[in-house]
DNA sequence: GTTCTGCCATAACGATCGTTATGCTAGAGC
DNA sequence: GCTCTAGCATAACGATCGTTATGGCAGAAC
């Protein structure tokens, strides 16, 4: 099967190349040919595995959306504390981060803005969206908070505008200071320390 | 000069098209011929106005720059209570999106990931982002905060966050409830009332 | 050893990209 | 009236885009 038995299989590579390539340069701006020469593969291969670009692209989203959800759901294993399980969605993202090494924010913010509508890629957005939408609003829940909802959007906004600060930083570089995930992580647990309702153990 | 003497400048007009078109799809994805249709405008006469493509992006986004330091400097003149001022931010962006309509969220954050390193539309992303962490900062030490630095990381967060999440409900449409502008500025406001020392006043 | 499969390299396709060139027309200024 | 300028419409430029076609070669299957 693959001629070089040493290196990856050619998807693989493929999604490797197009991943690194569509998150450091844009998905618009980089073109098939330079996924092509950067995963060593010619092009009828690449239709072979995919649909195409397009196809591509949401394959690249939905390994990113695994491997993301992977990574919190590790962290969130670790944690038995209500309030830290609430907040592992920071500690997540900087796990994530050392990682995958992303250093330009959230691949799928990037993506809500370059897909259009109807585009096979979307459904990973999506369901990134749903994943921390409703994960949070149930660990709230079990951290008995008073309003689960308003506690998991409050947390989202600031997960939100931790990526969003960390993209637009690669455009000011230099200008910024310190960690926007550190600087959420610990402007999350100064609400909620006004916002969780102690709960009675029930034993 | 103009032709048709009811119509607008050619050059609002290019800019006019352009910015909403490169708002709408993005700007990679907005090719000229789509500008210059919609604009009613030659070829010939854009590149007279212009430099290229990169020169209209550059100027659209130095339109909006200068639209959005207008409109947060009108919300400011009618605020006079420090802490009123110090969450003028949101207000004023929701005012910025009645006025000018953008329901995808911040177009400075959009171009961020759009745009390559060195483009002459940088400058202007700086600006936004210069302009929100100084004013903050400025008002956040008019407020008589304890660590104005801090207050104004916290407020920005808040800003990046409701922006970001309105870009992701474009792509994610239903799924979200309530105004995400409306939310930060809620808990900016809780978050505000734990931060804020009472200064004594000075007469 | 032959066949078959998976992948390679190269080239070409039509379409679209940003940009420039060529005339032409309508109004302003003198 | 004449000139000059500003903008028009159309067409073409080379480059690049995503995609497909062609031919060849290495290793697995039998």
């Amino acid at each position: 099967m693959p001629r070089d038995a040493a290196s990856r299989p050619v998807r693989e590579r493929l999604l490797d190349a197009a991943g690194e390539l569509f998150y450091e340069y844009g998905i618009a701006a980089t073109g098939v040919d330079a996924v092509l020469t950067r995963a060593r593969v010619a092009p009828a291969t690449l239709y072979a595995h995919f649909s195409g670009k397009d196809g591509l692209v949401a394959a690249t989203l939905e390994r990113r959306f695994r491997q993301w959800q992977a990574v919190w759901d590790e962290v969130l294993d670790e944690r038995t504390d209500p309030v830290d399980r609430l907040l592992s969605v920071f500690d997540a993202v900087t796990r994530y981060r050392a990682v995958e090494g992303n250093r330009r924010g959230c691949a799928f913010l990037a993506a809500a803005t370059e897909l259009p509508p109807g585009h096979p890629g979307q459904q990973w957005l999506a369901a990134d969206s749903r994943l921390l939408t409703e994960r949070l609003h149930d660990l709230a829940g079990a951290a008995g908070v008073a309003d689960p909802t308003a506690v998991a959007d409050g947390l989202l906004a600031l997960y939100d505008g931790a990526l969003a600060r960390l993209a637009r930083q690669a455009a000011t570089s230099g200008l910024d200071t310190g960690d926007p995930l550190h600087r959420a992580r610990r402007m999350a647990a100064d609400w909620l320390a006004g916002q969780v309702r102690p709960v009675q153990p029930s034993g």
